[in-house]
DNA sequence: CAGACCTGGCTAATGCCATTAGCTTACGAG
DNA sequence: CTCGTAAGCTAATGGCATTAGCCAGGTCTG
């Protein structure tokens, strides 16, 4: 395999980069050819368009906030569980918001690996609930509707920028641990059952009750 | 004022049903020039340029959903007047995905008239909760980012068809609800505070206490 | 060590789209 | 009837994605 200065690993890279200064607005095949030094052509024999290049690009994202999640939740169960898998959500989108911004939804984030991993990592904080079933599925779109939409609306400037969003989240955190039932949350979290290692339910490593692959 | 077969309301019309039909990806001046059956650039004469148009669609967007949530809010008060605000929402989004889809994130949605309007009725539904200065701006956020983030995750497929997003989305509802101070609600439902008819708090027309006209 | 081969890069060309400039004409006011 | 203007048109420019086909440098084989 010749000349090897480019690969679709480091087009995406570059991808990235130009996201996060520009926004993803400004991701055209033009702009990363030109900061690889290459002609744009040159770039499809690394990725077969732009399109493509954008679900690599949101694949990518989402992988980091699956493991900074993941990271997060490690070791803790119940409401702490919680707590730190949606305040690592918005960590990581105040960290990156164009990167953020420029995940796909189009091909359902949650078709791909990376979002099967994140579903995975909800599905595992909720564990400690005693969730089953439908119930864990309704549970799980609460947590990503409310942490998404959070970050969509924070990230976009839907918020003004001098009122304390923190406190606002931390609000919305609240609501929904009041909302899981938490008899069964603490019951199930004094027993030791916590958040395995993997960053996801140690049997399945999905959400088994995913009829097609989403939830 | 001759030949004023076209006007920039009709140019946005027409954008709109694009929209609805093939989606925001293809809303393209030449797709709404074929379709007024005239030249691209006569386009010009109603709307500055692209951006312009996906400016105006959007505020069309967001005023529906204004409407459609005033409306369903009216006469109702506390926990009642939140639940027909979210599930009023989520009626609109989903009889038009791809046209909410199309809302224009980038100058904050809540900078424009339809913005403001959304949150005032926001705030009027949370009125009877007793929320005063940044505890209904805390509040007024979580709903809307339940809301949105609900409808993004449902309308791009984020959920699976086939599983019950309507129970999640009751669920998500009722977490707001018990996180809302429903002893404050009560005691105001009780006398009698409901929304009024223009969706919005009787004395400003707007949210009081949004420094730079966003929340 | 020499040549074949494959891979990654290049140029040229096509086509769509947005946008601008400048011309033309229908319509209504006077 | 005339004139001004608004609304439409054609022509032209430039950016971008994408395809086709050419070229060279490394690698591998004989």
């Amino acid at each position: 395999m010749p000349r090897a200065s480019l690969s679709a690993e480091a087009v995406v890279e570059l991808a990235c980069c130009i996201v996060d200064e520009q926004g993803a607005e400004a991701l055209t095949l033009s702009a990363v050819a030109g900061r690889a030094g290459v002609a744009t052509p040159s770039l499809y024999k690394h990725v077969r368009n732009l399109a493509e290049l954008r679900d690599r690009l949101s694949e990518r994202v989402l992988t980091e906030l699956a493991d900074r999640t993941a990271e997060a939740v490690l070791g803790r169960s119940g409401d702490e569980a919680v707590r730190a898998f949606l305040r690592a959500w918005r960590a990581y989108v105040l960290e990156h918001p164009q990167r953020y911004a420029a995940i796909r939804q189009d091909p359902g984030p949650q078709a791909t690996p990376a979002g099967q991993r994140l579903l995975s990592i909800s599905a595992a904080v909720l564990r400690a609930y005693g969730l089953e079933g439908s119930a864990l599925i309704h549970a799980t779109r609460c947590l990503r509707a409310a942490a998404h939409g959070f970050a969509v609306l924070e990230v976009s400037g839907g918020f003004a920028m001098d009122e304390q969003t923190g406190d606002s989240y931390e609000l919305l955190i609240d609501m929904l641990l009041k909302g899981l039932d938490r008899r069964v949350g603490t019951r199930a979290a004094q027993r030791g059952d916590v958040v395995t290692a993997s960053g996801g339910l140690r049997d399945d490593g999905g959400c088994a009750h995913c009829r097609n692959g989403r939830s």
